[in-house]
DNA sequence: CCTCAGTCAGAAGTCATCAA
DNA sequence: TTGATGACTTCTGACTGAGG
């Protein structure tokens, strides 16, 4: 079916005791982010809480107070790039331990934006590939390399701190699932990250990647979960093969988790909370559900996405808004990209809004 | 002196376009 | 329809410079 040829067999998965060779003890650390002068060079510098997109302009050479000598000038240039590239080691590493797999040039677009091409994510993934055991693994298609992390990879990631706790886990079953059609699927989710992280709505370091969240009807896994600039978090749900009766379904399973009974107990202080309020609606409960939003993502034989956005709106008007709690918002990945997701690219599924778009402030609140 | 990162050039593969 | 051509992207190797 995939007409893209079998890449070649990833790097065998290392052992707990190869992945700890590589994570000693002094090395993993994390928690101090200001690396210590004494840590060997060799060592993987995981700087995740460096931002990665700084607002300085491109080709920002008047605001560098040295830049007027010219050798001064190409030096300071010369020592943030290198330090640039440092860091973008471990920065390349958390990203691919957090969205799965990237190609290149997502990678660069997340973490060097002002960077013209792709040459220094490329040199940081050749070299976490030369890693032993390798921390990264890749496959080929056409015009493109997609990149994986390794359970080594993982470790060492996980080692640093500074992964969500149920982020990137990257088990057999999601590696295979980087070299077969649920790639494409990976990277329309990927491209959505980008989308949201040029458009500082989220950084890419806020996204988790298929979280379950327990429901009375089995677990809800959304393809993502977004902890928006403005603090509040939506789901994000990528399309490209599903059918209408499934995409149907799971707005059912998203309606059943809102209105899941609260868990646990509760005591004199506060009520028993439901595991959505315990995990998204803050301390004092003041956040109404998260909205959803589904992306419609081109994929071969498939309708367009704006045919299958259309038409999901119909499913949907049936059913959404008379029964449900829950705010629904759809766009196309083609709109997110050109415009971002802070333009009026939802479209407010159920509610009898027709056709027009909103902003990603502009939704309505769940009740 | 050694290691590592930045940069560059060249090769390879694929896709899109255009003319025969 | 087919072949040629250019554009595009990635990969690899080599060189250079900085820092320990």
């Amino acid at each position: 079916m995939t007409t893209a040829p079998l890449p070649p067999v990833p790097p065998t998965p290392p052992t707990v005791s190869d992945s700890a060779a590589t994570v000693s003890p002094e090395a993993s650390p994390a928690a101090s982010h200001a690396p210590s002068p004494a840590v060997p060079s060799r060592r993987l510098a995981v700087v995740a809480d460096q931002t990665p997109c700084r607002p300085v302009p491109a080709g920002c050479n008047s605001s560098s107070p040295s830049a007027d000598v010219p050798g001064e000038a190409s030096r300071a240039r010369k020592t943030a790039a290198t330090k640039a590239g440092a860091d973008i080691r471990g920065e390349v590493l958390l990203t691919l331990a957090q969205l799965r797999l990237a190609t290149p040039r997502q990678l660069k677009a997340l973490l060097l934006p002002h960077q013209q091409d792709t040459d220094h994510v490329r040199r940081a993934l050749r070299n976490l590939l030369d890693e032993s055991p390798a921390l990264v693994g890749r496959t080929h298609r056409v015009q493109q390399s997609y990149w994986y992390c390794t359970p080594a990879g993982l470790t060492e990631a996980a080692a640093s701190g500074e992964l969500a706790p149920k982020a990137g886990r990257t088990t057999g079953k999601r590696i295979a699932a980087s070299k077969t059609g649920l790639r494409e699927h990976g990277l329309a989710l990927v491209d959505t990250v980008v989308a949201f992280h040029q458009a500082e709505v989220a950084d890419c370091a806020d996204w988790q990647v298929e979280v379950a969240h327990p429901t009375p009807a089995g677990n809800l896994v959304p393809d993502g979960v977004v902890l928006l600039n403005n603090g509040s978090c939506a789901f994000v749900e990528i399309d490209r093969t599903m059918s209408y009766a499934r995409l149907v379904a799971k707005l059912e399973r998203y309606d059943a988790y809102r209105n899941a009974p609260p868990s646990g107990r509760g005591n004199a202080a506060r009520a028993p909370r439901s595991h959505w309020q315990e995990t998204y609606a803050g301390p004092s409960l003041d956040r109404s559900f998260l909205p959803v939003l589904f992306v419609f993502a081109p994929a071969p034989r498939r309708a367009a996405p704006a045919t299958r956005e259309a038409a999901f709106h119909q499913r949907a008007q049936h059913v959404h808004g008379v029964n449900y709690r829950i705010i629904v918002a759809t766009t196309t990945l083609g709109q997110l990209t050109k415009h971002g997701p802070d333009e009026p690219v939802w479209r407010v599924a159920g509610r009898g809004e027709g056709e027009e778009r909103r902003s990603l402030d502009a939704l309505p609140k769940a009740r």
